[in-house]
DNA sequence: CCCGTGCCCTGGCGGC
DNA sequence: TGCCGCCAGGGCACGG
C-alpha cells in the first residue's frame, strides 16, 4: 500500500501500537531488506532503542529512535503486523522487532521494501531522504515551473518522480491529472501556468481526501492490520478501463506511459494535441 | 544531466 | 488441471 496516503495511514496505526516501546532484539530473515548499514552493524546498533516517534516523508516511514532513525519503505506490498512474542514466523515475514510485550513484524510478499538505519543527525542529509522533493502541501508554482521547464517527458512520468514531488504514485497521479483536465501524455515543459496551478491544487486536495479515507485498498490484501482504506470508491479513472467517465460518459482509456498503466478520459483530458 | 531499459521478487488471474 | 503470459499502488542501477 505504497502511496503517501496509505503510508500516512500505516504511520498513524503504528504510532498507536508501538510508541514508547523499546526494541529489545531484532531478527532479520531476509538480509537484502537492509540497504544500510551492513547487516551486522544494523542488528547491533538498533537494539535497546526506544521508539520515540514515528514520522513520514513522502512514502518513507521514519522511526525516531532518539539517536538513530530507522527508515522503512513499503514499496509495493510491505506491511506491518503485530504478533505475540514467540509467535510462529510466517512466510513473507522478513524482519521482526522484539518490543517490550509484542513483536512488530514486517511482511512483504515481493521483497521490494527496504530499510535504512542512520544516525539521527545525518538522516536527512543522506539518500534516500536527501533526494526527495516537496510534499504536495509545500508546492508552489515557481518551484514546479523551475523543475518542469526542462522536462520533455510526459507529465504522468514526472508526477511519479519523487525528487520533484514526493508521495504521489501511480493511482493518485492518474486521479490528479484527471481532476486537472490534463492529458497524461502532455509534455511537461509545455504545461501552462494554469495547468500547473491546477495540478498543485488537486494534488493537495486528492491526497488530503485520501488520507481522511485511510487510503486506497485495491488488491485484497490478506488481513493487513489497520490499512483497509475507502478511497477506492472515489477513484474517477484509475482501474476503470472501458467504463464510462463519471463526468462525460466517454470510455476511459488505458495506455502505458513509462511502462506504467495509465488511465484517463480522452474527452475530459484533451489538454494536448497528442 | 537527461532519459530509457532492465531488474529486483512473488502470486493472482485469464486464456488456451 | 496445467502451463503461460500478463499484471501489480516502486525505485534503483546502469547504460547511451
Amino acid at each position: 500500500m505504497p502511496e503517501l496516503p496509505e503510508v500516512e495511514t500505516v504511520r498513524r496505526t503504528l504510532k498507536n501500537k508501538v510508541l514508547g516501546k523499546t526494541i529489545k532484539d531484532v531478527n532479520v530473515f531476509y538480509d537484502n531488506l537492509i540497504s544500510y548499514p551492513d547487516i551486522n552493524t544494523f542488528k547491533k546498533e538498533i537494539i535497546n532503542h526506544r521508539i520515540k516517534d514515528i514520522l513520514r516523508l513522502g512514502k518513507w516511514l521514519i522511526f525516531d529512535l532518539d539517536d538513530y532513525c530507522l527508515l522503512s519503505h513499503l514499496r509495493m506490498e510491505g506491511k506491518y503486523f503485530y504478533k505475540n512474542i514467540g509467535a510462529d514466523v510466517t512466510k513473507h515475514e522478513h524482519i521482526s522487532f522484539i518490543l517490550d510485550d509484542m513483536e512488530l513484524r514486517y511482511n512483504d510478499t515481493r521483497k521490494f521494501g527496504r530499510m535504512y538505519l542512520y544516525a539521527k543527525d545525518e538522516v536527512y542529509e543522506k539518500p534516500p531522504l536527501s533526494k526527495l522533493g516537496k510534499e504536495p502541501w509545500d508546492l508552489n508554482v515557481n518551484y514546479l515551473k523551475e523543475k518542469f521547464c526542462n522536462k520533455k517527458l510526459p507529465i504522468k512520468t514526472v508526477l511519479l518522480d519523487q525528487s520533484i514531488i514526493t508521495g504521489i504514485g501511480n493511482i493518485y497521479a492518474d486521479e490528479i491529472l484527471f481532476k486537472s483536465g490534463v492529458n497524461p501524455l502532455k509534455i511537461t515543459n509545455e504545461l501552462s501556468d494554469k495547468e500547473i496551478e491546477n495540478i498543485i491544487a488537486n494534488s493537495k486536495m486528492i491526497l488530503e481526501e485520501a488520507i481522511n479515507m485511510k487510503g486506497t485498498t485495491i488488491r485484497s490484501y490478506t488481513s493487513s492490520e489497520g490499512v483497509s482504506g475507502l478511497f477506492q470508491n472515489n477513484l474517477l479513472v484509475h482501474k476503470r478501463e472501458n467504463l464510462p467517465c463519471k463526468i462525460c460518459n466517454t470510455k476511459i482509456k488505458r495506455i502505458k506511459i513509462g511502462d506504467r498503466s495509465t488511465y484517463f478520459c480522452p474527452r475530459c483530458q484533451q489538454s494536448n494535441n497528442v
